[in-house]
DNA sequence: TTCTAGATTGGACATGTGTCCAGTCAGGTG
DNA sequence: CACCTGACTGGACACATGTCCAATCTAGAA
């Protein structure tokens, strides 16, 4: 049995999963997400590649773990706003930001989130219902499916022409200002 | 000198490039863009590796050619419809008819065009401005450049999705049209 | 202290990827 | 015909990826 009273949270593998992580980060930052290897990160946070692969299944797993875990970290911000626009528009701009401030990690998630490895697509899920949250809370409880829906899909395609290098993670949030405007128009 | 007229067309590389082609886009029905390696689309065509190599700098090239070729033939068609939003509508129908129609190559060219290889960012950026240039030919000469780019990114979107396997090609349809009506409400 | 279960390890393995280069081949040229 | 040139080829290379397993370590339990 564990000494530890919060079941798991101190054991040596939430330890060591920890340390992982960081080098992760560190990593990412480092070298990007192309030299990035799950035998480098390993070799960061002072463990052999076959413990880390007990960790994570891929490279992409870890990319798209790290991005979970930054995501959830903003999870409980309420969108700030008096209509809807401006609650939408607080969405995509804080998402932006954040994107914008770990741009290696949001280059490196957006193609790991296409992998087909088993432990991506429950991520993936994930990810997508809470991007789907944040626009249906910003929006109140009446709001037209088709638009929520273009939210969301509009949304997605920034991140993917960001992840492509088309526009910067800057430019998204401003650019995104405009487009949720365009969309909500003739919605209240 | 060659001996024929029409400059290169005839030429033994543009028989080769055709025949890989043809080999890849088989070879993508068949086992599928994971396993499908350049290896085995030049033994199919019944030229080596290294052959295969010199025309198709990765596995993600030859699928952003074989997508670019697939979209250039669709290039004409000018969009039906007695309004705008019919006209976004016939647009993102037929795209989405066309992907349905080969799920094999949608499925490949979505991860493909992440790569950061050279040759596929040419190919990503004549993409995305065929896509830009449809939706701005439906939707008339004095269109609202943020409802364009909304159109553009929700489609883009919609593309990454269905890439993930959230929705199908075949749903992208339907749930496209929704999309465009509810975006292009208000903005005659 | 001894035992035990879980965590970690080294290292080999099979596979794929893209590169490189010296050599061959075929068809048009002079 | 002999010659060239562009296309093609075989095969080796360096490297990354993810898997596997028997051996070892370590901290808490008895």
């Amino acid at each position: 049995m564990s000494t530890s009273p919060r079941q798991g949270l101190g054991s040596k593998r939430a330890e060591t999963v920890e340390r992982l992580f960081a080098a992760g980060l560190e990593e990412l930052d480092e070298v990007g997400h192309g030299a990035l290897t799950i035998r480098s990160v390993a070799s960061r946070a002072g463990v052999s590649p076959a413990t880390a692969y007990t960790y994570f299944a891929s490279k992409n797993h870890l990319f798209a773990e790290l991005f979970w875990r930054y995501l959830a970290e903003d999870a409980d911000h309420d969108p700030q706003g008096a209509d809807a626009v401006a609650r939408v528009q607080d969405v995509t701009r804080r998402m932006a930001e954040r994107l914008a401030a770990s741009p290696a990690l949001a280059a490196a998630v957006t193609p790991a989130l296409l992998s087909s490895d088993a432990d991506v697509a429950r991520l993936r899920l994930r990810i997508g219902g809470e991007f789907l949250d944040r626009f249906a809370r910003a929006l109140g409880e009446q709001a037209d499916p088709a638009v929520l829906e273009a939210l969301v899909l509009a949304f997605s395609g920034a991140l993917l022409q960001a992840g492509m290098g088309v526009m910067t993670y800057t430019d998204m949030g401003e650019r995104l200002d405009a487009v949720v405007a365009a969309i909500l128009e003739g919605h209240a």
